[in-house]
DNA sequence: ATGTATGCAAAGAGTTTGCAAATGT
DNA sequence: ACATTTGCAAACTCTTTGCATACAT
């Protein structure tokens, strides 16, 4: 098993707009900074909030907006953990699970090729094929309340 | 790895109820038999829907309604597959996960006591003890399409 | 110059809630 | 009798969309 995130460069998210003959934008500029150097998973309203700051006139819209496109170029991942809204990460390549911190929210990742090989051989024995998967741990420091 | 699922009487929902001191009104009885003979995992509207056909005095409120007060009382489970509304099956007792068939929505429920282990360790190393967990598979029957 | 992206407001899906009337115990 | 539950409509949260304007290329 392992944890840990690395830090994809700002670059990598324009680049992935400009390959697909889309535009930078202020407001994409902007929003794809602090995506990429948040380094946690907002959701659309922290990225707006966050985005704010920097330039007032963008408006949530256009993080949904931005937030589409590169999910649908595979850009970035949407994770809707259990009730709240979607948040939302750069997409490191690499699958990982997430462990959601209740008392705080805070996710940290993990993953662990004895599960994801589990998964296949259990799927198989259903007579499936994994398409995606998702795994997600909610739970509390060890030692707390 | 196991999967199937044991049908639970219909007594079993209108016995929480009975036990935490609420009433079984004619709606809740419906609902809950809906519920317990199934053997799939409805939304709302598909609850409200095959409810309206025994009943058609029941409104969407009172399935909402039901559906919280079990899940309070643990009777119930209610999941939340990528994008969807919410579905909810009657909770058997023993955990399991859940694979969801992508053409048809259909829900496949297993256990892996091997994954349920692995899981703990996970946590158990990031300093986390889990509360909850959630499983979920996306795939397609083998050799379709 | 041209098509793409934006902000805004409105609409949409899913779910919850306030209220007065109905009903289970 | 009396608290609980109901149906209805309205409110709510999250997300998408239509449209006229602004902007990147």
């Amino acid at each position: 098993m392992s944890a840990g995130r690395e830090q994809g460069g700002t670059g990598d998210l324009e680049a992935v707009l400009k390959e697909a003959g889309l535009r930078i934008t202020r407001q994409r500029r902007v929003i794809l900074a602090i995506l990429a150097g948040g380094g946690d998973h907002p959701d659309a309203l922290a990225l707006f909030r966050r985005a704010s700051r920097q330039d007032p006139s963008i408006s949530l819209s256009t993080v949904y907006r931005t937030m589409k496109v590169l999910e649908e170029r595979g850009a970035i991942q949407r994770h809707t953990f259990e009730g709240g809204p979607a948040r939302f990460e750069p997409a490191d390549g690499v699958h990982h699970d997430h462990l959601i911190d209740l008392e705080t929210g805070k996710v940290i990742e993990f993953r662990s090729e004895r599960i994801e090989r589990l998964q296949e051989e259990i799927a198989a024995e259903l007579g499936y094929e994994i398409v995606s998967h998702r795994l997600e741990l909610y739970g509390r420091r060890r030692g707390e309340d």
